[in-house]
DNA sequence: AAGCTTTTCAACCGCCGTTCC
DNA sequence: CGGAACGGCGGTTGAAAAGCT
């Protein structure tokens, strides 16, 4: 049985919100807080459903969001992020606080995916085993099919004992964790990719780019400290990047490091494919 | 200047997982 | 426990704006 639309009822409104409603909208979200979308309609008037009020709010009318141009370092993050997770906007978003998922969305459809295109020959020429494969796929494609493969892999390895010597830091979900610095602390071959450190990875990354990235001269990455309140890397759990808690227990760090945090991805793009399936479990 | 095409992005749709009753 | 409702997410649409001829 299908269910209808929550919308697909008499009198409520569609298309463009007008001022009078986002005033109307903004006016009860302040007074009574964001939640219980059901009730906003009833209790503002406003000729919206609930989930149409949710939208507006969480990719419009919510405080803290940036709009404009995306900058360099914004863009280099949701590629990055996006061949990690795939298009899971949500979580990519959560990194990127001041966006929203439907701005990254549309960004990455309208730009990045044309701009990876263009640049496509180099990158999709080699595969995970080195091999030549299509363009059509993209890497980021073919990582998600590595990511899935590991995660199978996993399952099949659950019963492996670390090495005494492995100095993986057990983190909150018993996985490893990568040191304060950023860096890795310990020289196994294997670590565990979760989100927290990921979060890590990003929130050096943020810091270091803050100093050195300025490619784009318009748009500063000062920005991201404009509010000041939310716009570090607020490691709002995500998903696993795997998803389903997968450890990913892929590349070298250092490697992997590499290839999520250089500019030029290229290289190391090739690197992490081979690596992701030396590790055969 | 006008008409056509392309691009952008706000909003909608439908599915899915979770919560509530 | 099961069904209904809700909230959240990703994919898609279509109107408006921008660009091109």
């Amino acid at each position: 049985m299908v269910r209808p639309p929550c919308c697909d009822k008499e009198g409520v409104k569609k298309g463009p919100w007008t001022p009078e409603e986002d005033i109307t909208l903004v006016s009860y979200i302040q007074e009574h807080g964001p939640g219980n979308w059901r009730a906003v309609p009833a209790l503002t008037g406003l000729q919206r459903c609930s989930k149409s009020c949710r939208l507006r709010w969480t990719n419009y009318l919510r405080p803290g969001i940036k709009r404009g141009n995306f900058t360099n370092h914004e863009e280099k993050l949701i590629i990055h992020l996006q061949a990690l997770l795939g298009n899971r906007w949500a979580a990519i978003a959560s990194y990127l606080p001041e966006r929203t998922d439907n701005d990254i969305k549309n960004y990455w459809n309208t730009h990045l995916k044309k701009k990876l295109r263009k640049d496509g020959p180099e990158d999709c020429q080699l595969g995970p085993t080195g091999q030549r494969s299509t363009c059509k796929g993209q890497w980021e494609k073919r990582l998600q099919t590595d990511i899935n493969l590991a995660k199978q892999a996993l399952s099949e390895a659950l019963s492996f004992d670390p090495k005494p010597n492995d100095k993986l830091v057990p983190n909150s979900t018993g996985t490893s964790s990568i040191g304060e610095n950023g860096s890795t602390t310990q020289s196994s071959p294997f670590y565990a990719l979760t989100t927290d450190n990921i979060s890590k990875l990003l929130e050096q990354w943020n810091k270091g780019s803050t100093s050195n990235s300025g490619s784009s001269s318009t748009e500063t990455e000062t920005e991201t400290s404009g509010s000041g309140s939310n716009c570090a890397m607020s490691p709002q759990p995500i998903d696993s990047v795997v998803g389903l808690g997968l450890n990913f227990c892929g590349p070298e760090l250092s490697m992997f490091e590499s290839w999520l945090l250089d500019e030029s991805t290229d290289q190391d793009q090739g690197q992490f494919y081979d690596m992701s399936l030396d590790f055969d479990l």
